[in-house]
Parts: structure tokens; sequence; C-alpha cells
DNA sequence: ATAGGTTTATTTGTCAAACAAATACTGAAA
DNA sequence: TTTCAGTATTTGTTTGACAAATAAACCTAT
């Protein structure tokens, strides 16, 4: 048997030039904000027609890898990665994840509370005054009681966006803020009665004294304390849907 | 003025109509594995031709939102979102990041000690006994002297993606290992010595044998004592590779 | 000479019509 | 009943063309 069975490519031209010029940018021998050969180009130079090229510049559109522009200095440039970009792509895809139920709830509380635990503790280490100042306007605006449930929430992430932000690490911060981001839809599930408001208000509070006197210990007691209502709390909010969702 | 001054779209049709086709099964209109319109129903639906559809599709399909197939039983198909699929997307636009010099390594080392002590910490609670032979495995090829450096590396990542999946938290585990793949080409950039080897490996000992008492802190020491070792090798390499890349 | 508008060339965006290839179903023949 | 050829359906790909945006060159009038 002298046949060589090959790997038989049967994926789509689309796909596998969208591959290979990925991994040109990728490795670094397109560089960032250099143009790619017009589409006209890129079809005689990998032999397909411009429809299929516009294919495999679509895939790589999506993942913000390339932008394009019309017009004699137009063309298809090379994207310089900007994390908000790239954040969006990631938060949208958790996302999705965490909508489907991959996760389940103790698990997400336990992860936000180990995260954040971490923040807390850099935080208290690393904060400005300016971050200070960012966390006592999100406390202003929580303390009032007209403020709808959509807002309040808004607000809470902002604090906790803030918290991230204090930690001075860009890539933790990254992180944190994702999941964050993330997890939006299952902050949104709950409704807060007065005393719970006021009960998170204070704990943010907590955080924010602990912080101002660096002390990393205090600020996590009272961010554990939240988490753990927050957790009760979306438990409930999940069970008592799915009794709606069923009474129906 | 009675003029309106509507946003005014000037996004390509393709974009928009992939974010529409993206929101109806974010928000569940399109449930998994509903099979979509054939692109020729899709072009007379949006009034727009089969090649303007198709970039739309492809750009779902870059995300691995969709899957196509060919023939009378095919069509366009909504993804379940696999966990592996999205990880996949989320390390290459994070490597993408880590690789243009977006986060520095202190950053770096700093948030995987974070990661892992928490991931130690649960570990030592949760492991079960197959978690602690998938970590005798690796440790045994990692005693193996005549191990290629990659090689030594990829089963360090092994280990430690063992030390993830023992936290036995969905999310957790998902956020870990993509932080570690993504974080897999800085690993590569090192050599290693013979003696770092040794310590390395004791390390890895250290660890396993304090999950095995379910001691954490054991656990967590020798860990961070890992993690530092890495923290200073890496900017080692990376020193020594900018004065090799400035002398030629 | 300069400010302003007009043309023009270039490039992506979109369209139309067709063929190729994969694939499941159908029906006839052994 | 099994097998095999045919057929219909759907995505994959090509060709060729036109539309729209845009920057540069050019041209005109003050």
């Amino acid at each position: 048997m002298a046949i060589k069975f090959e790997p038989l490519v049967t994926e789509s031209l689309a796909k596998q030039i969208a591959e290979n010029i990925r991994e040109a940018i990728v490795k670094g021998s397109l560089k960032v904000d250099e143009r790619l050969p017009t589409e006209e180009e890129l079809a005689a130079r990998f032999e397909v027609s411009r429809p299929t090229i516009r294919e495999a510049l679509k895939r790589l559109a999506a993942q913000h890898l390339i932008r394009s522009r019309r017009g004699p200095t137009g063309g298809t440039f090379v994207n310089r990665p900007s994390q908000d970009e790239i954040r969006l792509n990631l938060t949208n895809a958790m996302t999705l994840l965490v909508g489907m139920g991959e996760f389940n709830l103790a698990d997400i509380a336990e992860t936000r509370q180990g995260l954040e635990t971490l923040c807390c503790r850099l935080a208290a280490e690393r904060r400005t005054d300016a971050h200070l100042v960012a966390l006592a306007v999100e406390l202003d605006i929580q303390r009032d009681p007209a403020l709808s449930d959509v807002d309040f929430c808004a607000s809470d992430v902002r604090f906790h966006r803030v918290l991230a932000d204090a930690t001075d690490n860009a890539l933790l911060k990254f992180i944190v803020l994702t999941v964050i981001d993330a997890l939006q839809p299952v902050a949104n599930m709950v409704v807060y009665q007065f005393r719970e408001r006021q009960r998170l208000v204070s704990q943010h509070e907590s955080i924010l004294t602990a912080l101002q006197a660096r002390d990393a210990d205090s600020a996590i007691a009272a961010l554990n304390e939240q988490i753990a209502d927050l957790g009760e709390k979306y438990a409930q909010a999940c069970t008592s849907r799915v009794r709606h969702n069923q009474s129906r």
C-alpha cells in the first residue's frame, strides 16, 4: 500500500483561509495596523473567488481581528486588539454559557467570592483616593430609595467594577470585569426589598471604610457576607422562577 | 426642525443581520439545535442577496453559534455552545492580548497565584482519588530527565489543569483553564536547568502530598513558592530575550 | 494664491445567476 | 430483502457586474 491517506481537508475554503490569515496575525508576521492586500489580490493569491475571501474576512471581523474601510486609502487592516472589544466577545460567550445553565448558582457564588476576595486584598493595599471617591459616589446613588431595581443593580455592578480597578492588576481586572458582566443577567433576576437594599448598602459602606483604612480583612468579611446573601437571594429567585414557569 | 436625525445605520448589512440572528439565539427565540431557514429563504426574508446572508452566517460560525451541513436534511443549525469550543475562542483572544504585551509579568504571576491559591483551597477539600492519581501520573512524567522542555512544560500545564478540575467548580475551572492556556506561550519561553526541574518536581510533590492529606495551607505554600520561582524565571527570560533581540 | 467644489480612481459592499459537491431519500432491480 | 443508481435539496464556490464611500488630484472662481 503506497497510498498516503492524506488528512483530506474537507473544511470550507473560507475557514481555511481565515485560519491562515489568523495565524499570520497571531504569530506577528502581520503587524498591527498593517494593511492586508485588497480582496481581489487575496483572491488571486489564494486562488479562490472574492466572495470566498470575503467570507473568510468576515470570520476574522467577527473576532475583531481586522477592520475594513472603503475608499482609496481603505482596505482591510489588522486591528490592535483592544481589551474592551475582546472583553465584549468574552462576555457575550460567557453570558451564553451562563444562560444555558452550564454553571450552577453555587459555583457562580463561590467563584465570585474567591475572585472578589482577591480583589479586596489587593485593593486595600493599592487603592487610590480616586477609587474611594468613585465608591462613595455609587454609595450615594444606592441610598436613594426611589431608585429602580435595575438602576440599583447597575450601581452595584459599578461598585464592584471599581473594586476590580483598584487592584491595579490589569489581568485580574480583565478577568473580574468579564465575569461580573457575564453574570449581570443573573443579578438582574432578583428584586430587592427595602430592608435588603439597606443591608447591601451598609455592606458597601463597610467595604468602603475598610478600604479607606487599608484593612483588607474587614473588607473581605463584609464582601463575603454580601456574596453569601446574594447567593441565597439568587437561589430563591431561581426556584420561584421555576415554580412560575411550571404553573403556566 | 422636524427632522428626526435617525441613528443613521451605516453598518454593513451582513453585520446587522448577524447581530439580528445572534440576538434571537441569545434571547432564546431560536432554540438549540433548531434549524434556521435556508440561506435562500433568509435572503428573501431580509431582502438581501445570498452572499450577504452567507457573510452574516460566517460571522456567527466564527463564534461557534451555528453549524452548517449540506444536503437535504442539512442546513444551518443553532449550536449548543460547548464549554471547550468557547474556551478555545477565549483562549485565542487572551493569548493575543498577552502576546501584545497588554499584561505585564508581575500582574500575570499575581493573578495566577490568586487563582491557583483558590483552586488549592477548594481542591484540598473536594479532590477525589482519581485526581490524586492523575497528579501522580504527571509527576512520574516530569521525573524523566530525558524529557524535552516543551514536554516538561506541557506536563506542568496538565498538572495545574488537574488542580483546577479538582475544585469541582465548573465556573472556576473554566476561568482557570482559560488563563492557564492563554499563558502557555509565556510558559514556553523558559528553558529549565536540571536543578530547576528538580525544584519544580519537588514542589509538585509537596502539593500532591498536601492534597492527599487535605492540607490546604501546605498545598498553597508549595504552590506560591513555585509561582514566585516562575515569576522570576519569566522575568529573566524576558530581559534576556530583549537583549537577544537588541543584539541582532 | 487660496478656498471651494468637482472629478476620478480605488476599494469594500452588494447583487444576480449559475454550477459544484455533499447527502438523504426514493424507487427499481437483483 | 438488499443493493444500487438516481434525484432532490442544501450549502459551498465561482463569475461578473454595479453601488457606495472616500481620499486625492484637479479645476474654478474670488
